[in-house]
DNA sequence: TTTCGATATGTCAACAAAAACATAACGATT
DNA sequence: AATCGTTATGTTTTTGTTGACATATCGAAA
C-alpha cells in the first residue's frame, strides 16, 4: 500500500431507470470530438475507433434520452458533417463539470482515509 | 433529464502501477461474504458465482498486493474453511468508508448540478 | 447528372472476461 | 484407513462487447 504506487480510479455515469446509460466519460469525449472535428466520420477516425461503433453508441443515447445530440448535414461536396444540438452542448459542460468535482472530491477522500499524515 | 428516472452511478477502485485492480466492489464484497459465511465455497455459492472464478479473483489481489486475504483452514471433517488476515479486515473497511463517502459526495454534486432548486 | 465523402444501418468476426467442468490434495474426525 | 467438504488449479465453454466488413443513401458542387 505504498502511496507513490497505488492509485485512485473512479468512474461516473448516468443511467435511466432501466439502468441503461444516458451519459458518461465515452459520450463526453464522443460530442467533444465531434464538435472539435466537424463530423463523425473525423472524430472515429482520432479517436481510433469505428465509425460504425462511434454512430450506434450516438444513437443509444439519442434514443434513451428522446433528444437529438447532433445536427446533420447529410451529403455535398464535402459529404456532409455534424454539428452538436444545444442538447448535446449542455450534456457535455453539465457531465465535464460532474465529472470533474466528483473525481476531485474522490482523490481527497482517498487520501484522507488511505494516506492520512 | 427527470428528477425522478434519472440516477448517477459511480465506481470506485484501487489500482497499481500497472493500472490492475488491487481492490473494488466486486472484492469487498467477496470477502464480507467470506467473513460471514466461513468459507470460500459457501460464500462462492450465496454470491451465486463459481468457486473457481472467486478463488482466482482473491488470488489475484493476493499475488498483486503481496499480501495474503485469508487464513486457509484445508481439510477437516468439515472439509475446511477460510477466515480474513488483519489485512483483509483492514482492506474491508476502509474500502467501505472510501466507497461510501465517495459516493455520498458525487451524488450531492449531482444534484446540485443537475437540480438546483 | 456525375462525383465524393459523410451519414445510416445490418451483419459477422474477434477478442476478452466470466462461468462451467474436471480433478487432485488435504486433514480432522470417526 | 476411510470419509467428506473444502481448498487448489488447469482446461474448456459460454457469453458479451467491440471492432471489422459491407452496402445503401444523400445532396451540394462541378
Amino acid at each position: 500500500m505504498d502511496k507513490d504506487t497505488i492509485t485512485l480510479r473512479t468512474k461516473t455515469w448516468i443511467v435511466d431507470e432501466n439502468k441503461d446509460t444516458l451519459f458518461g466519460a465515452g459520450q463526453l469525449k464522443i460530442l467533444e470530438t465531434i464538435e472539435r472535428t466537424g463530423s463523425i466520420s473525423a472524430a472515429a477516425k482520432e479517436m481510433k475507433m469505428g465509425y460504425r461503433s462511434m454512430w450506434g453508441r450516438i444513437r443509444k443515447v439519442e434514443q434513451r434520452t428522446g433528444k437529438s445530440l447532433l445536427i446533420r448535414h447529410k451529403g455535398g461536396s464535402d459529404g456532409g458533417r455534424s454539428e452538436l444540438t444545444e442538447d448535446a452542448k449542455l450534456m457535455v459542460s453539465r457531465f465535464k463539470a460532474l465529472q470533474q468535482r466528483i473525481d476531485d472530491a474522490a482523490q481527497d477522500i482517498f487520501h484522507a482515509i488511505y494516506f492520512p499524515e
